[in-house]
DNA sequence: AAGTGGTCTAGACCACTCT
DNA sequence: GAGTGGTCTAGACCACTTG
């Protein structure tokens, strides 16, 4: 039977599968913090029983938190949330001919406790005015300046960098954050634009004023949908390729 | 019992699934053009009665099919072959200020039978100096250009379009390579860059010389994996916009 | 050896689309 | 009403990881 109404009270919304409820009542739990990143949930067959349903029917819904990218299940170990994005590097959009794939090395050229401009704010789901971090960043590689960032935080989330050297912070930003300020960027969208460097801009990546430039606008969230940062990235768009396929 | 090598004599590879293998089997199918494009293949229940399978482990070969974009399925219909590409058009990486989301027009420029330069040829897998055809075509919204492309087709493929009127070209190509000439284009790979206008090029988009353009470089491919169109998309750098979700 | 996720089976009923 | 894909069940065994 699919929907024993009378054995099974909970939700039978109609028009909506079970393991779709059943997914978004997991999904509710791991953004709860219940579940924190890192750590495992439940084995299936455990869910299972516990909500009443089928074995399949609980790794259907196990399924659409992967493709969610909440969890990923590993053979034998178990299903895990995920602690955060993995390849969202900016350098995916550029090829600057070093060569190797190496991690470029990040220099933080300020840093700044300031009142929101409207624009950030905006983009942060502060109001204006509310206390953030300014960051502005150059990228290496092989010790040339390639990228420069302009990154706005939300104060309340990241007042422990706030605080003591930039010199030793990691040169991957989102690991660091998670570290120090138990902050999982889970979802980023980059908006890709044109546009030119300014003076004070071309200067930090050793180009000429007026140079045309990639800009990547990028909003990032965490687990509950918050925004937990505002970024933007700017390389010299002769540099800049990227690939698409579709089908 | 998961492999009974005995009464399924059929490709019991190690480390393979069943329905992967399954998949595979009804993928060549479909590229052999047993199953053309728009029609419906046997229904599920039908298909692992004849490969000796269960009903769901038919069900995830079809999925896989499904997520390679091959085919559809539509509940109470049935399983079709996909008729090509849908939502592909190079307007998704521009934004002109026109307000709606109307198909563009479309003016062929020029249309010439060549023998492929090196570059065509390498691209769409002919030797140097095959038949191939040309078209320069301009891309209009509300009667002003916005994108310019230049278009190379294998003539064996396309000989019926290096005849007759330009004139009354559909502005969608992909449906009328699919009529006219039976080519459906499943697959597309857009790569993207950054240059610069030519004075010729400029002149068609009514753009300076010297104007910056992002370049989309694109290779289609037919459900057999062949590519069957190469071609190289022009436009004002300042209408590029393009959004990436990752997760 | 115990525990996990991955594959597979053989059924059942539901929701939808066509005629 | 017949036929399609979509959901669900209650089992079984396999492949992999860890103690």
């Amino acid at each position: 039977m699919q929907n024993k109404s009378v054995l099974v009270p909970l939700d039978a919304s109609p028009g909506v599968s079970r393991y779709a409820t059943l997914a978004a009542a997991l999904r509710a739990r791991v953004v709860s913090g219940e579940w924190p990143p890192g750590t495992a949930l439940p084995a299936e067959s455990l869910l299972a029983s516990e909500h009443q349903v089928a074995l399949g029917t609980m790794r259907r819904a196990l399924e659409l938190l992967v493709a969610d990218g909440l969890v990923e299940r590993l053979q034998g170990r178990g299903t895990f949330v995920r602690q955060g994005i993995s390849g969202a590097s900016m350098l995916r959009f550029f090829r600057f001919d070093t060569g190797s794939t190496e991690v470029p090395r990040s220099r933080i050229v300020s840093r700044q406790r300031v009142a929101a401009p409207a624009g950030a704010a905006r983009r942060l789901g502060l109001a204006t005015g509310e206390a953030v971090l300014r960051l502005l960043r150059v990228r290496l590689l092989a010790e040339r300046p390639c990228l420069l960032e302009e990154i706005w935080l939300p104060l309340d989330l990241f007042g422990a960098l706030a605080e003591g050297s930039t010199a030793e912070w990691d040169d991957l930003l989102y690991p660091m954050f998670a570290r120090r300020c138990g902050v999982h960027v889970h979802r980023a969208v980059d908006e890709i634009g044109f546009g030119v460097l300014t003076a004070s801009q071309a200067g930090h990546l050793e180009l000429a004023a007026g140079h045309p430039c990639v800009l990547v606008q990028r909003a990032a969230h965490d687990l509950a949908g918050r925004c937990v940062e505002w970024r933007t990235t700017r390389g010299d768009a002769h540099a800049f390729h990227y690939t698409v396929t579709i089908t």
